[in-house]
DNA sequence: AACAGTCATGTTATATTATAACATCACTGA
DNA sequence: TCAGTGATGTTATAATATAACATGACTGTT
């Protein structure tokens, strides 16, 4: 890994949530990051790679919470409106009703995007707490 | 619908491939259309009531292919990257899997994005033959 | 050592996508 | 007649992303 790739990829994995690539850019500032194209190239190396993926939702990235995100299986990511977290899992009967669709319709895949937006369980709870008063 | 929605979602229907704001802005301009906010708000409107949809995965909206796509269904795009056509459909089995995997964390979804990106069937037989010269 | 090739880097400028803030207009119902 | 609401229009600006070009660092070859 590259010098810029390194930076961006440990400030993803600390962050509780996608950054976006100007986030990015702010907090490297100091280390050395002074354009958006640095950024731009360490991501796109990265999400390559599979370290990384894009959330086209909140047009953010987000470091794999997967051990073996190597390939096969698409990530199902599910983002909370209200504290911003991503979580990401994989579903293999999600991914095999997708894959036969494709298939289906002679349709050569190349990437997928599944994302569900809402509220999570606790930002749900913290609601309803709210409301209380 | 407003005067300015009725543009939007005309030229949405005509269109082969998703739109983006500034294309339909473009489009309109002889129309009376000349800012990129009244692009936004007339799509805000059509998205919020179903009738076109947003394509995270480019930055463009199209109209909705299906008849009865009012509400429950998820709707799944294809993508080519060739001929940036869109194909929409739904199936039953993944967004029952989708509901239950929010279910299970207790997530309230508002909002759900299954987005394919790949080569449709006519473009990749149009790939192979161009290969053979 | 000299050289070509490749890939990361840096920098400036610019393109593309989206929203804020504010003023006006048209319609509706009390 | 007037207050309220929602669509409109306009200017400015924010946020996201890439083009184009120059430089530097490393590798393998001759």
């Amino acid at each position: 890994m590259t010098q810029n790739e390194t930076l961006v990829y440990q400030l993803l994995c600390d962050a509780d949530r996608p950054l976006s690539a100007y986030n990015i850019l702010d907090a490297l500032r100091d280390k050395g990051i002074r354009a958006p194209l640095q950024v731009y190239r360490a991501l796109a190396k990265l999400v390559e790679r599979g370290a990384v993926h894009r959330i086209e939702s909140v047009n953010g990235f987000v470091a794999c919470q997967l051990h073996d995100c190597g390939g096969n299986e698409v990530s199902i990511f599910m983002l909370c409106t209200q504290c911003e977290r991503a979580h990401e899992f994989t579903d293999t009967s999600i991914d095999s009703r997708l894959q036969s669709l494709g298939n289906d319709r002679g349709f050569q895949a190349a990437h997928k995007v599944i994302e569900i937006t809402g509220l999570c369980a606790n930002c749900q709870t913290a609601e309803t707490a709210a409301r209380k008063h």
